[in-house]
DNA sequence: CCTTCACCCTGCACGC
DNA sequence: TGCGTGCAGGGTGAAG
């Protein structure tokens, strides 16, 4: 479900919900895995300590303590909400945590792929050491991209979603990025010129932030933290839409092909 | 090192 | 209605 807007959003929710600095009074699980064994001891050690910071690195989200970070990834289907006391279990909810008295959070996911990680902060930066730049980073320029493509003749699309490279893109945002640019999304990456990596960075920030503004693409599953749906699925233009005409040629019918294993759509007029 | 692929898991849409 | 199949926003590790 989520890429790097989405995950933004649920992280500025919990934000709104938790308002940190706020002490953890407990917390609970209703299983012991998710996509990895849940750090019951480390978590036991949170209770009584304080959230001092809620903010995202790529499509994590980093819970800070004093002396830890609690990294929370959503996975495909993971999603936060806010509870009360009395609150009723469904059926994939796997842990909650109260934030304040008789106030708490829950997290669901079906599939779970998501999981929690409790991480020292002295390890923090080796820990996330495979991480590329934040898309929406001014550091991010076209010659650092030039100078990261050079050699690799992956396709632009598996590039763009390679989070060792860039962070947050995924399958739905690196269809929709590669459209605006009119580039194919089997060019090798290495023969994009620099003018086609400034307008790729320049669509990238474009559209991760119109899709932030519109509360992220809600296909099937994704809610926010407050169980409302996204609006940005509106304003996909490939995504989702094979067989069907270009809405910017209005000659060519969109494609999909898998690319690297994930679906991808594009206009084989528009883009080469 | 580079790249692709299967896999983790549940739910849902679809065809028969 | 029910059953089987394939696919879904991600990331990892094994294999080529």
């Amino acid at each position: 479900m989520p890429e790097l807007p989405e995950v933004e959003i649920v992280t500025r929710n919990l934000n709104e919900i938790i308002k940190p600095p706020q002490k953890i009074f407990g917390w609970q699980f209703f299983r012991k895995n998710l996509r990895y064994p849940l750090p019951i001891k480390d978590l036991n050690l949170l209770v009584g300590e304080k959230i001092l910071k809620i903010h995202r690195r790529a499509k994590y989200i980093l819970i800070e303590f004093d002396k830890v970070v609690l990294i929370s990834h959503l996975g495909m289907t993971g999603s936060w909400r806010p509870e009360k006391l009395n609150w009723i279990k469904r059926k994939h909810d796997h842990v909650a945590f109260e934030f304040s008295k008789n106030n708490f959070l829950v997290y669901e996911d079906p599939r779970r792929f998501g999981f929690l990680e409790v991480c020292d902060k002295s390890h923090f930066e080796s820990r996330f050491e495979n991480l590329g730049i934040e898309p929406l980073d001014s550091d991010l320029t076209a010659n650092y991209l030039k100078n990261l493509f050079h050699k690799k003749q992956i396709p632009i699309k598996s590039a763009l979603m390679d989070q060792k490279y860039i962070v947050g893109i995924g399958n739905i945002y690196a269809s929709e990025i590669l459209f605006r640019c009119q580039i194919s999304p089997l060019k090798p990456s290495n023969s994009l010129n620099i003018k086609q990596l400034e307008n790729i960075i320049q669509w990238s920030q474009s559209i991760l932030n119109q899709a932030i503004n519109s509360g992220g693409s809600s296909i099937d599953s994704y809610r926010n933290a407050f169980s409302e749906k996204g609006e940005f699925q509106t304003k996909h233009q490939v995504y989702g839409r094979e067989n069907e005409k270009c809405i910017k040629c209005k000659k060519g019918l969109i494609q999909s092909q898998f690319i690297s294993g994930r679906n991808s759509f594009w206009c084989p007029v528009c883009q080469k």
